[in-house]
DNA sequence: CGGAGTTTTGATCCTCGTCAATCCGCGTGG
DNA sequence: CCACGCGGATTGACGAGGATCAAAACTCCG
């Protein structure tokens, strides 16, 4: 656990490398999870004065930590780092509002196929094809997308028995047809 | 229509007075609106040269309208300004996760909850007891929690039926019972 | 091997979506 | 003034997608 939610906002951090996972919960235990960062990705810049949200490490990881009175002074000396800070930050923003409408308009399966082509794309941009890996398990996956482990296991299940996907040793996916993923992911 | 997803980006928005619902869409018509705006929000900041969502106003309103070109220079006029915007910006961001945990684990009368108290509170900053208005008509408060109109109207009368609410003409509602609402707003 | 944690699969249930009818408020025009 | 029409809201009947509960199968390590 890196920080939870309400916890006083002293430190931001750049993850230089793992993956991370942020999440909200409601008293009874349910669980939504916000995002999955991997090595670049700053936590903690949104805030007032807690934290939204708890972030923690889905395996070893390893974080660059400043503690915000520091970060003030950093903004000063660096000038352009608040103009790169506040793309990031916008980034965040269109990625947030494309998973409202994910969580709120989309089919399990469709829910699916988004969440393997992100995953994709993201493998791709580091030189990859139709192969990647999922360093989170089910049920981050399940409270991810606004499901259940079960749902998440069988939609899986069927994307194998329909040739969309393959799975792999070692919790790797390969991605068969990527075109029929695409379509299901935009949503019709 | 303000602007809508897709166009290019050209200016950036502050709107004056009246209100407007921000959404995306699925190829199939099928609707989310992540957000409802009122005087002094922003719009169009998140951008990455094309608009991430369609705005429109929902009533007569009052925009003022800033060419993207020129709204550079006011950065550097006004110190401070991207310091507030990203402050902004970082609200909204927290509002979005409020948002997807909603989407993604409350019910829908947990999300009826939720809807009501967060405009009782917008309200109540401008003075109000209890008394709310919908400017909304049902279909965008459906696009907005993720649920269809009968959903909405079925969960507003079981609200009613149960005594924690009452409408009353020209679309206003009365919050009788704040108390268990916020309860259900929590979620549990 | 053994055993814990995770994933898959199966059976059943229930919340919410779908389809359809009715109702209500309101503006229009005869 | 009232009939009509229209968009929005409500209500009802029904069905489906995904949740829940339960059990088996797989993985990974010791």
């Amino acid at each position: 656990v890196i920080f939870r939610e309400g916890d006083p906002a002293g430190f931001l951090f750049n993850l230089v490398a793992g993956a991370v996972r942020i999440h909200k919960l409601l008293p009874d235990g349910r669980r939504q999870i916000v995002g999955f960062l991997v090595a670049g990705d700053f936590l903690g810049l949104a805030y007032n004065d807690t934290y939204g949200y708890t972030a923690e490490a889905i395996g070893p990881a390893r974080l660059c930590r400043v503690r915000r009175t520091e970060y003030e002074g950093l903004l000063a000396e660096l000038p352009g780092l608040e103009k790169r800070l506040f793309t990031v930050e916008s980034n965040e923003l269109t990625v947030a509002q494309d998973q409202m409408l994910l969580l709120g308009r989309k089919t399990a399966k469709e829910k699916l196929a988004t969440f393997l082509m992100q995953l994709a794309e993201r493998a791709s941009r580091h030189g990859g094809d139709g192969m990647l890996e999922l360093p989170m398990v089910r049920a981050d996956i399940a409270d991810y997308l606004g499901l259940t482990v079960e749902t998440v296991s069988r939609t899986i299940s069927q994307f194998k028995r329909d040739g969309l996907i393959r799975l792999l040793p070692d919790n790797r996916v390969q991605l068969t047809r990527r075109d029929v993923l695409d379509h299901l992911r935009a949503g019709d």
